[in-house]
Order: structure tokens, then sequence, then C-alpha cells
DNA sequence: CCCTAATCTTGAATGGTTCAACTTAACGAT
DNA sequence: ATCGTTAAGTTGAACCATTCAAGATTAGGG
């Protein structure tokens, strides 16, 4: 066996990071799931294979993002998380209670997102959109124990 | 002297809160600058008053924002930013050599930016747009000493 | 088969933010 | 004006995600 053909050893030959079975199964991992934290996709990847160090999957994450074969994204307040599907500008809708993150296309038709009315200036490469609500189950949740509402302004 | 009248002090006992100094100057540093760090705020806010530890600036920060008399953003890998200017639903521009950041407003004229496509069920509430790119200073000097472009695939 | 750079490992350090327990002072009521 | 309640502030330590450092392995082109 000279190489293992597996679609994720191909991605990373592709991107010319060598094949190891931890980066591969680090793919595959973040491929399998939807926007994994590092500890969850650690945990997948000993899973996989045997054991793994952290600081390995969180420098073959940088790798993997630099090589765009994985997007990271970074939710105010929570820690990173990384998800398989790139190359097509969607965003995240984020569970204000629960954390929960799901994928929303490009909010108006074309890419509005990525024209600012006024960009000062700046070069822009990317728009990064997030829209925080409360996820079906938490909205069925707080119906019942309403913990802290964000709109009343009467006691 | 009952309480001393200034708009940041109007504005915390219209929110409910005590009128302190700390708090005042708090908010008085906020609103002064432009999306200030922690650090930047404590150190704003010693300026004006004595010593402040910084677990008070945290603490009166956290509820400031959630009086709605200021806004926290926090830009992936930055630390959390603040600003006075709320209410309004704009949005960041945010360098990603510098750190820079500015602000725009709503994207397409109205509020386009609440509207994800399929929202999945989630009951939004707020869109948070932040466009990734190059500020003014760092695009020329990118120009000059290209450190380390996002572009290019040749050596 | 060999060599070099990329990758992985262990172990420690960093930095922003939060938690805990106690003291101080703001401000509505007396 | 004084008192009591409780928000606000203080000090000091703890947390957690992420990064840094230095040495051991190994993928893969030559």
């Amino acid at each position: 066996m000279t190489t293992t053909p597996t679609p994720a050893a191909d991605a990373l030959r592709g991107a010319g990071l060598r094949v190891t079975a931890a980066r591969v199964a680090i793919l595959d991992t973040v491929r399998a799931g939807h926007h994994l934290d590092v500890e969850t996709i650690t945990g997948g990847v000993r899973d996989r294979v045997g054991h793994v160090s952290t600081q390995a999957v969180y420098e073959a994450l940088h790798a993997l993002t630099a090589a765009g074969l994985v997007r990271r994204i970074e939710p105010a307040g929570s820690p990173a998380r990384f998800e398989g599907r790139v190359g097509d500008n969607h965003h995240h809708l984020v569970c204000r209670r629960c954390g929960a993150v799901e994928d929303v296309d490009c909010a108006v038709g074309h890419a509005p997102c990525l024209d600012p009315s006024d960009a000062a200036g700046f070069l822009v490469d990317e728009a990064d959109v997030t829209y925080w609500g409360l996820c079906p189950a938490c909205r069925a949740d707080t119906a019942h124990s309403p913990s802290k509402g964000a709109g009343g302004t009467a006691p």
C-alpha cells in the first residue's frame, strides 16, 4: 500500500499536505459532523484512530483551514467551531440559549453580503453574517419558563 | 448636590442602574472611544477617576450591555470590544491585519440583514454582519511588503 | 533506501474572562 | 438628615480555549 485512497486523503494530498492517519481522521470527523468544536473533533478523531494529542488537532485544523479544506467559525462567546462545507459563502444561525448552529444560504439572492454601502476604504474580501435567535427547541422551552426575556420593559 | 447631572449619569439612572463614579467614567469612555477593548476602557476610566478594578469594569460592561447602553462586539479571534452607538443596527468592517474596526450602515437599503432566506425554525432577533478585509493603511502597507497574501497560489 | 521538512508528542505558559467572599456606598424610605 | 437594603466595588484565585517550546517521528520525493 503506497497511500490510502480516500476522499479525505485525496483532499489532503491535493492541498499539498501530508496524508497522515490523524489528519485524515480530523477531516473525516469535521465533514461528518456539523459545526463541531475542537474538543468534539478530538473525541471523534480518537474514536477512529488511537490517541492524537490536542495540539496536533489544533495544528491540523489550522493547516486545513489555511488550505481551505475546512472553515472555521467563531460565534461571539463560543469556542471555535469547524465545518466541512467550504467554497460556498453561506452564513449561520446561532441559538442564544443552547448555542446550536445551523447553516443558512446567502440572505438575499446574489451576494449583497459583500457590499457594505460604505467600505470606508477597506478592501473587503468576505462578509460574515451571523443570525442570532432561538432554535425551535429553545423557543418551545422558553415559552414555558421565560428565564430572562429580551423584550420586556414593564415589571 | 444630590446627584451629578451628566448625560452618562442620566442614562444610568434611566436604566435603573446606580450612578457611581466608576460607571459614569466607563460609559463616558466607551462613548468617547471607538470599539475599545476592556483593557483600553479600564485605562480610560482610571484616567478619569482613580483606581477601578478590572472586575468592576467587566461587571459594569455586562450591566451596561444588558441595559442596552453599550453594545458588545467580538470579531472572531479578538477580545471583546464595546461601542456606545446602540439602537441602530449597524455592522462592522474589521481589518484582518491590524484589527481596526469601522462602522458601516446596514448593507442594503432597509434591513434585509434580518431576513435569512430560510430561518430553519429559528426565531431570529438580530443579524450580526462583519466585513473582513484590509483597512486603507494596511492595504498600502501590504502592497509593498506582502507578508502573507491571501490570494497567491503561485510561488 | 535516505534525507529533509512536515507532523506529532509532552508539558508548560498565556491571556481574556469569570467565580468567590467580603467590604463599601447609593439612594428610597423613615 | 439618618438607616437599611442591596447594588456595586475590591482583592485574589480559578478557568478554559488556545498557543508556545523543544524534542521525537515519519511521510514521501530523490
